[in-house]
DNA sequence: TTAAAACTATGAACGTCATACACAGTACGC
DNA sequence: GCGTACTGTGTATGACGTTCATAGTTTTAA
């Protein structure tokens, strides 16, 4: 039996495979430059922005017209997520722990800097270049230590969720959310107030002591880059025991 | 000048204090149960059926009726993600690595069983009694290990997303996307055979060999529970070093 | 007991959006 | 040069979130 397999369409597309055809008009748009259109707009309006009909005008075409290019808006959201995506740094000669260090900030940075990519990025599993090239380098950089294929994937993974969501935390702290503004909470430091007046102790003991005792006030506050590096830390620490454990376990081909 | 912080009104609502009212008609309904009903709807049809028509015909009003109790279906959406949480597990005696193990867990689980809570429940600080009382049950489990507030509830954070991204991969690597199906990708394995036919090995080197070397494929392959358990056992491992590493720091309130 | 006040739910209406479909125009293959 | 296959357009549709004026209901005050 033929394998049935294949790439969703849109993927397809955004490896660049945009279907050969020889008869009719040469199209005027491609993928890529609907998906460009789009993120300008995401990036200075937010993705509440990105209608079909805005991203139809301003690349020059009627609405319906991107129904060529993608079967649906959605389609075209995956496709945004991929090409929002930089280049990933580069290793320069790094250890494994100072490369995914940056990978993983970088990460971190490229979310915040586009908000609207975290309510886009968790839903599909990395399929288009950019991203794939972004593991890559994760894995590249675990070369030689022991680790077999599927940890070193499991490890990218679980540096890319921090990346997720530190900056989903650090984003709806710091004035994601209007309703928050509106409230007069302002960041974390207001957060923490509000809810030390609003939390028994009898039910919440542990947590209304941290928000009494000011764990979320002052220099020290909140969401600096200090927890993020506290938490990265923390990863970077497993990684380093597993790595270390494997390496006494010998080197093996083993099970 | 008083103090302009307040909560948000949904989130008073949340916390039980619907507005006291003296005149007209008592209110038919409250929000939970409005909440209860959009629940209902999304665990059956996905968030997608949760329209704010489809809601109030399930609790017996017209549309129009839930702004009375909701500002925006963004507030609907806000209630939902605190009121589907389940209570915390129990400690029960527990070691805090074994219970932060099961908090995790049972985390994962809960996303697993509502996958449109993936969808919700990143985009708004935790301000709701169950969110919360999670949260604290966490802090609790840490009560003596020397940590201070921040940190633990830095740990807390780096669990809850760990938790998050994990449930997020799973679902959209198991079928979470319709266009997977239709391309035939079925799994991990499915995933893994097609990006191998995708990539270039000179610009993805060490995606490519894995990919090749069938690191998806299998029993062992990605994405089972062995895989949730290493990477929660990477950041518990990286906790454990930091509480050996404060217990050493010495015991008082030094910085 | 009555009148005013305050609040609830309703129905109709609006603007926006994603998308389907039939059509007109265009380039290539024969 | 004719047919074919493909591209972009215009129109239309149905769903949805939300606004607003209104009718109805309960409580307070006289």
């Amino acid at each position: 039996m033929a394998q049935e397999r294949a790439l969703p369409s849109v993927v397809e597309r955004m490896w660049g495979r945009e279907p050969v055809t020889r008869r009719g008009p040469r199209p005027r748009l491609n993928l890529a430059a609907i998906t460009a259109a789009a993120i300008e707009i995401a990036d200075a309006e937010g993705l509440a922005g990105v209608s079909m009909a805005a991203v139809a005008a301003r690349v020059g075409v009627a609405a319906t017209a991107l129904y060529r290019y993608v079967e649906s808006k959605e389609d075209l959201l995956t496709a945004m997520a991929d090409a929002a995506a930089p280049l990933p740094p580069e290793p320069e000669g790094r250890t494994w722990r100072e490369y995914l260090a940056v990978w993983t900030r970088t990460h971190r940075d490229i979310l915040l800097d586009r908000p609207w990519l975290l309510s886009v990025a968790g839903s599909v599993p990395p399929m288009g270049p950019r991203r794939l090239l972004w593991l890559d380098r994760a894995l590249a950089s675990l070369d030689g230590t022991g680790l077999d294929d599927g940890e070193k994937i499991n490890v990218a993974s679980a540096l890319t969720g921090y990346a997720l969501t530190d900056a989903a935390l650090v984003h709806a702290v710091a004035g994601g959310d209007p309703r928050m503004e509106e409230a007069g909470i302002k960041g974390a430091a207001d957060y923490g107030e509000v809810l030390a007046g609003v939390l028994d102790p009898e039910t919440y003991p542990a947590l209304s002591a941290a928000m009494r005792s000011g764990a979320m006030r002052g220099a020290e506050g909140w969401m600096d880059d200090g927890d993020f590096v506290f938490g990265l830390d923390l990863l970077l620490d497993g990684i380093e025991a597993l790595i270390r454990r494997r390496a006494l376990e010998g080197h093996g081909g083993g099970e």
